[in-house]
DNA sequence: GTGTATTGGTGTTTCGTTTCACTGAAACGA
DNA sequence: TCGTTTCAGTGAAACGAAACACCAATACAC
């Protein structure tokens, strides 16, 4: 095996400069030593291609320039998007990303922030995916975290971004209503069902109030996921006339279905998504769906760490509000 | 402030029981101590929840269990299927992954990738987007590197996945001829033309060959970047009777152009992707595409990385063929 | 009974960087 | 000229884990 040319360090410089360590060190930041010690500092250090090791740096403490973006599942379309969004936002603030896919398993979530935190990262966004599970308590104390739609069991928060889910399906429920709609379907992404998560109260309590026949089904995060789900349950002899599904990737897992089974959208069944994904304006029918702005979503939530890593005070909690976009996949109920 | 608690270290667990540090480290590991050594640190350990620090492993050198993707933009779709793919895949043997995104910007990838190997990542993945610049001799000697689609300059890899894209740019080629297409512009993801591309030369000479007039158009990435490109192209006097977008993102971008200009797809206009992006089936009408089985991608790229890393000798390049999905996006040339 | 492995440990150095505590020399005001 | 700052730089410790070089005690062969 040929001998591999080791990346240089700090010592090389010293001893080429005739300087300590120490000196090198405090010239690199420019503090502390002369200015003509500086550039000679530097133009070895340029000549070397040098650049400190964020290793050792993260190893003493202090800052890594680097945050992690945890999500739940990148097969999710919208996590998808959600995780260029935050890389983008964070690289304007000059701080690198790095991601970490728990692949649609809740229990995997705290394992790999942990893993992400031991990487030295500075703060931590935390996007998960259905309930989370196990106690955030030790590493949000010591990690600053802000979450993006979702509640971590113990954790104490650097900043919070939720999703006004009430209002959105309260939309959804009302526009499907008002299309002549009774029995309806809705697809969580959600593996198990829990009756006081936020979203799943709210489809009850509304489709209670609008006198709906709701019924919520456990279902999957991704597009192939969801379509046999959403089979299931198109299959039934008492089809319900519409889909609400909690994601788009969920929905478009559903389209696929009806498309296999020959039913028509909206004309048999309305189905109406919940991201308003880019390209659910060109599918076939466009799909209705809620919007909650995922610039807004990430500059937010970045902003939160931004502002908590510069210590400065405040209020940290958002609320992005949803907005109904009606396009052609909900139409009104058959019969 | 409130006092944050560390996370236990080695030297705690060697205080609690009386051991040296050493004995400790070995016994964590299973190696040379006697086996009620080991049940009694490991007891201990369960206790304080200790885990290694990576980084303090990874500064005295070995392996850390986790790779390095990095990709030229997380805002294309083939692109984030694909971090998902290879996410997945890497778990399954055992490893993690972190996803750095250049956003596009082709300068970008080398300063990421040196950043990802500088964490001390076993092994780097690397899909770059369009032609990468600078010179990674130095970083692919240090660090194992499986590229996936596209050449680094100077690099000496440790794999390469390859696409077929002379046979994938032949396939539709011959299929938009067939129809009687004549005058074909390919939009390359590419931001700059570069004629020894072997896309863009499989382009040049196979249009020739088959008695094409195909322009090349470089274009963006992104569904957002590439629609203005695409009206540019459409709305010339002189439109092209079919649209060969080098990437199913571009196809997207292109697409949303025909419909703000009223252009019927395939009646007026023809269009053709590249990835064969898994929501290509559902958006309307059925988007023609060229298909590289995504996971085949991921297998070979992360098997080859794993060979390399268990000191396995062999050949580690493949190549992906083109497989052509005709949908209802392509159809005779009009007139 | 002597020489030699083997077992089960310990002390110390290493990785690359940062930073605290310190020092010799120059500068400066009175 | 004295006493105090400031400047420019040095030495050493620290971060957490791993591994090399030891060492004492026991086991074993001959």
């Amino acid at each position: 095996m040929a001998s591999v040319p080791k990346r240089p360090t700090i010592k090389q410089i010293a001893e080429e400069t005739g300087l300590s360590v120490t000196a090198v060190s405090y010239a690199l930041r420019g503090e502390r030593v002369s200015p003509a010690t500086i550039e000679r500092v530097q133009a070895v250090a340029d000549r070397l291609g040098y650049t400190a090791d964020p290793v050792a740096r993260a190893l003493r403490g202090g800052r890594t320039g680097t945050i992690g973006l945890l999500v739940g599942s990148l097969a999710d379309f919208w996590q998808q998007t959600l995780a260029h969004a935050v890389q983008r936002e964070l690289r304007g603030h000059g701080l690198h990303t790095i991601v970490a896919d728990a692949d649609g398993d809740p229990a995997e979530e705290l394992e790999l922030a942990a893993r992400l935190a031991a990487q030295r990262v500075d703060g931590l966004l935390v996007a998960p995916i259905g309930p989370a599970g196990g106690d955030w308590t030790k590493l949000t104390a010591r990690t600053p975290t802000v979450t993006i739609s979702g509640r971590l069991p113990g954790a104490e928060l650097a900043g919070e971004v939720a999703f006004d889910q009430t209002a959105g399906v309260g939309e959804v429920l009302r526009h499907l209503s008002a299309l002549g709609h009774r029995r309806i379907a809705v697809l969580s992404w959600a593996v198990t069902t829990s009756p006081d998560r936020p979203t799943e109260r709210a489809v009850r309590e509304q489709s209670a109030a609008l006198g709906l026949d709701c019924e919520l089904v456990p279902c999957a995060y991704s597009l192939d996921g969801s379509r046999p789900l959403a089979l299931e349950v198109l299959e039934r002899p008492d089809r319900p006339t519409a889909l609400f599904c909690l994601s788009d990737s969920i929905a478009y897992g559903a389209l696929h279905g009806c498309r296999e089974l020959g039913l028509s959208v909206p004309g048999d069944i309305s189905l109406v998504g919940f991201d308003d994904h880019p390209l659910s304006r060109l599918i076939a029918p466009p799909l209705t769906s809620v919007n909650w702005s995922i610039d807004r979503t990430a500059r937010a939530a970045v902003g939160f760490l931004v502002d908590h890593l510069a210590g400065e005070p405040g209020e940290r909690r958002t609320v992005i509000a949803p907005s109904l976009v009606v396009r052609d996949s909900s139409g009104p109920a058959p019969g």
